[in-house]
DNA sequence: ATAAGATACTTGATGCATCTTTTTTGATTT
DNA sequence: AAATCAAAAAAGATGCATCAAGTATCTTAT
């Protein structure tokens, strides 16, 4: 007798709420984009209820805004808010370092090792989606390697608030987005909490140094605007 | 099986989805509750639409769960996810009280010592629906004091996902539950964050202990029916 | 009496019509 | 040219009919 895997059925709304989470992620929405259920609807070839669905649950995780009853749009973000991000993350993905320094196996490391140099080709290539998504890999990969799931999924929030605002300096910059991603492998490899811990910690600080830069520079548009 | 009141206008998906979150954040719904959008929409005395909605916003939360296509209910939790996300509210409300110590004012501390007081008195009362609001108010006060609005709804989904697994011995144990708010109350009026962050991480710790003593119990009943 | 197959019922998913309110637009006035 | 206001169009919310898939019940052949 033949033998198959259970293939399990995706909803049309899960399917709508992955793709949107792709683009945010990969930062294909600007801040203050329009989203239109119906127009989204003709795009994705469905009706709007799956599409409602996925937009209702991007605007729980605080990912898209309701401006007004009628206007969706993807949210700005303070200076304030992003530093509070900032903060929490360090927080969460210094846990995940230190957790995964205690756990994790020679096959954890050579993947990150294989994200990270895959990461560094398309740098050089000049590949700014893959550059980013690798990048992200990285990141998630860690709570992974932990074993902690619901802060892998917490941090993937995170990222959903802050796809739009990835600035172009960040992956201009090049190799200073993952320069600090060589001393968490080597502290992994040494199974050393500490040193993964501040690793991460340095690459959120001084990595992440363009986004804080480019969202201090749309406050100060703002301002001058009003 | 928690029960609601017919309601009226506002926006009423996220009126259910309120109403939803607080029965879970009040333990009036049980682990391996089945819920059911039409007998929803009869108690709530809508159509199904707003349901689904909310009822799609709190399975994003991980709040509750499609255990098969048509059969959604509260999960149960883990031993392990428990330990988890006792970790990282160890590291957020850490966070939190560290942040809070530093900005606190004296309206704060009121805001913070009224709370105390009357959580006090319901417990003498035995009142346990207020004893478990109270308690949790006073732990989402910290980030309001410290003007952290993104941990804040992080931690709110976090006692989403353990509203259901609070016990009776929790609040049974009486002012066990609260015997940790008083050193966090004193530190803050010293403008002190170690002590602050100390006091809230024996809150979870020992505070807690029954909930984690409750979630082992579930487990080993599990383990014997297998 | 048992088990496989058929049938009825339950339930969430999807699509769509309609409602209310907002947003847009464009004519008109200042 | 700018501001104002009314009509038209647009857009999300809500309700509901229908669908497909899972569950339970009943039938029937062995």
């Amino acid at each position: 007798m033949a033998e198959f895997t259970t293939l399990e059925h995706e909803n049309l709304n899960s399917v709508v709420y992955g793709a949107l989470c792709d683009a945010l992620m990969q930062g294909r929405f600007q801040p203050g984009d329009r989203l239109k259920i119906r127009a989204l609807a003709e795009q994705f070839g469905t009706s709007v209820t799956p599409i409602r669905d996925a937009i209702l649950r991007l605007a729980n995780d605080e990912a898209i805004t309701f401006r007004s009853p009628r206007d969706i749009r993807i949210p700005e973000m303070s200076e304030t808010r992003y530093r509070e991000i900032r903060a929490i993350r360090i927080r969460l993905e210094g846990l995940a370092a230190e957790t995964a320094a205690q756990v994790a196996t020679s096959a954890d490391i050579q993947a990150l090792e294989d994200i990270l140099r895959e990461n560094e080709r398309a740098i050089e290539v000049g590949d700014r989606l893959k550059g980013t998504q690798l990048n992200q890999a990285f990141h998630f990969m860690l709570p992974q390697i932990a074993a902690l799931p619901v802060l892998n999924t917490i941090l993937r929030r995170l990222w959903l608030q802050m796809g739009p605002h990835i600035s172009d300096a960040y992956i201009e910059g090049g190799r200073a987005m993952i320069d600090h991603h060589y001393p968490v492998i080597e502290a992994l490899k040494r199974h050393d909490p500490a040193a993964a811990s501040m690793a991460i910690v340095d690459d959120i600080l001084l990595g992440g140094k363009p986004i804080l830069e480019r969202i201090e520079r749309g406050q100060e548009r703002e301002a001058r605007r009003a």
